[in-house]
DNA sequence: TATTCCGATAGTGAC
DNA sequence: GTCACTATCGGAATGAG
């Protein structure tokens, strides 16, 4: 078994993954992301055999059932991170502050796919944006979370009306084109994902360095990214600066 | 004063260079490279200020006279390091072994001049072909002695005939085009040298590793290279592969 | 192509 | 895009007053 099937063994036998393990049950595993490259990085691990090898931009096309069973383990995931963060005494707001819990569950806290994982059994990110890590080490790690490269899980729900295969592409029911101002994405259309390995493989290399927080650019000046993402997480969260762990 | 002139200061101050002082008279300096990129690696430093801020493929181009005087210290170089070597005990041949003294002088020891120097002062370098030294740390700096960045000694030569500037190119009288088979180039012919920024520094930037000794090539792999250079000189040296210093 | 430091980029191997 | 290791490649400072 090599590296890429790693998830499989966690599959087979959770107690291969018991320092990670957060929660299992007949569906799905949910752990902790082995080398974190944030405050919080989960993942979701669906275990039937039948969609384990699918890929993560084409799992979800055809079987809405699937989506909504797994929407439901990101909202899991999300409050588990939630309840942890306050648990740590982490967050700046109360827990009795829904207004701030909300903002931060459904706009700090993402869930989404890589365009090309690594690993091979199909997993869902869960994972806080302020990319304040030790172990997030290079460009790519950051891109792959922050560029077209990382899907948002609401963008892979499937329409309500079965279409076309749209050319091998995944496809995205997405409110993009949404003018609604809410506070998060509610209504979908059908847009297709990138999936050509080259230019994916262009957009976490080549594109800049750009803080999620306020938009600054690094070009490709990694460290100087890092140094600005200790600044934002000193600014976002109840920790002194020593503490921390860039 | 920056780095890029500190000859003058030894020119000025022989005793600002004490430890690397070979010999000094009214016309020279000859010490030994601060940072040898080879066994032996000597500098001649002509100290007179109407040549020393010439550029070394022009200083001899209209003065025959300049040349012979530096020809004579070139082989004095050369001779320092025969018996450098033959007291350090490191060659494989006797000082009575003529045949193979005055090959190793006049093949193995090179003396030239960089096309592009970055220490502005005129220096000609006299380097054993070994290259096998702790202080060769890239491809510059390799390719910098072994490709046409090198420019040895006798192709400055010029020629007995009073020629044009040539377009400021520097010229060469060698015998490159000499069909002789002798032991060293004898005979001039008029032929210049590249002198195009750009170009030389791709030269030295992007020319393939190739070994001086063999021929054998290595792309861009440095290491590589260095480790087969330390192969050569244990067959080439008597010394014991544990006292190298590559 | 002076050195040195730092950092960005690239390839590999992992069973 | 898994990690960790090695190595290659690339820019910047360097001083003086
Ligand atoms: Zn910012
Ligand atoms: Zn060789």
């Amino acid at each position: 078994m090599s590296f890429r099937h790693v998830f499989q063994k966690y599959i087979d036998n959770a107690d291969a993954c018991l320092d990670l393990l957060l929660y299992k049950d007949e569906n799905v595993l949910i752990i902790k992301d082995g080398f974190p490259k944030a405050l919080r990085h989960y993942l979701i691990i669906p275990k039937s055999p039948d969609k384990t090898q699918i890929h993560p931009l084409l799992v979800f096309q055809k079987d809405p059932q699937f989506y909504k069973m797994i929407e439901e383990y990101v909202t899991k995931t999300k409050k588990l991170i939630m309840d942890d963060l306050f648990a740590a005494g982490l967050l700046k707001f109360d827990k009795t502050d829904t207004l701030a819990t909300h903002e931060f569950m459904n706009r700090f806290i993402k869930a989404g796919v890589h365009s090309i994982p690594s690993l091979s059994n199909l997993h869902i990110h869960i994972i806080t944006q302020d990319f304040y890590s030790s172990r997030l080490k290079h460009k790519k790690h950051y891109n792959s979370f922050t560029t077209e490269f990382f899907v948002e899980f609401y963008r892979l729900e499937p329409p309500q009306t079965d279409l076309e295969d749209q050319m091998g592409y995944g496809y995205d029911s997405s409110s993009s084109q949404n003018t609604d101002d809410g506070p998060y994405p509610t209504q979908s259309i059908s847009v297709r994902h990138e999936m050509d390995p080259l230019k994916l493989q262009n957009v976490i290399s080549k594109s800049p360095l750009k803080c999620t927080y306020c938009g600054a650019t690094f070009a490709n000046r990694f460290v100087h990214l890092k140094k600005h993402l200790q600044e934002e997480f000193v600014k976002k969260f109840a920790v002194a600066p020593e503490d921390t762990n860039s």
